[in-house]
DNA sequence: GTATATTCCTACTATCCAGATAGGGATATG
DNA sequence: CATATCCCTATCTGGATAGTAGGAATATAC
């Protein structure tokens, strides 16, 4: 239950990664190869993770991507977020008005205050803690 | 992301249901004709919900099921992990050494983290939180 | 003891989506 | 021009989820 995407699982990886580079870059490749994740793959994950302002990249000889900004500076909401957008137990948790119950509907209440205890946690911690500790 | 079965939907509303209901009982039919779920897929969750100990059945004219216990002494989480099983963020939350860096590997211990951080709450909000509040 | 109402069991289908692959276009370097 | 990189679109596949079908077991009522 609540299983993680491979996808976000990579895209950490793949982060970290870059953290770990000396001027927090790389090129797709290296990291597919250094992480053992698809390249292929690996490529639509980087795309997305710059769609969302964590990378930027550089095309063409001598290429790649770079982390915008410091790991301690980086969510691990962001990240997760990037990869398969915001944490959203149900559907009506930012969608008022689906159920009869309006605004007062408890279940909606349970939902969003989980959503809540998720998103806390993943705010709270960044890229250093699951790099440096 | 980290969106709900369906079946712990229905599985919610069911058990909101008898709480409802005199001496906290209905039959499958009962109940997924109220609740709008199913029938034939009610019973499967019905099933599940009996073998986690939540309900206990009756067979035959005049049978059904009944909660055991009071709403408030029933935990969402219990709830969750009757349908889905326990949360699990990543599978090596309870495989040690799957991993080259053992016990110390921090992504690890991030991801144990978010999902104490999801039991807890689920733990402490009870049936009665979604029912009356 | 037959009809009926219920839980219970097994199997099947359909649909969706995550994961992965394939092929090539755009762009920068040299 | 040759090469290395990012970038875009399309496609395949396996497994999971949601739902359906049919009936067996069991308890009650008359
Ligand atoms: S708004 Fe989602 S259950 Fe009421
Ligand atoms: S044990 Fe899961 S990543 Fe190390």
């Amino acid at each position: 239950m609540f299983s993680v995407s491979a996808r976000t699982q990579y895209a950490i990886r793949a982060m970290a990664h870059l953290a770990g580079g000396e001027g927090h870059g790389a090129t797709s490749a290296e990291i597919a190869s250094a992480e053992g994740i698809p390249a292929k793959y690996l490529e639509g994950i980087m795309s997305r993770l710059k769609l969302s302002g964590l990378v930027e990249s550089e095309r063409g000889k001598h290429g790649g991507y770079r982390m915008i900004g410091e790991p301690e500076d980086i969510s691990m909401l962001s990240i997760v977020e990037a990869m398969d957008g915001s944490v959203k137990p149900v559907n009506c948790v930012d969608a008022v008005g689906t159920c009869s119950q309006g605004n007062g509907c408890l279940p909606r209440q349970f939902w969003i205050g989980l959503k809540k205890a998720i998103d806390n946690y993943l705010e709270e911690h960044t890229l250093k803690d699951v790099t440096e500790g």
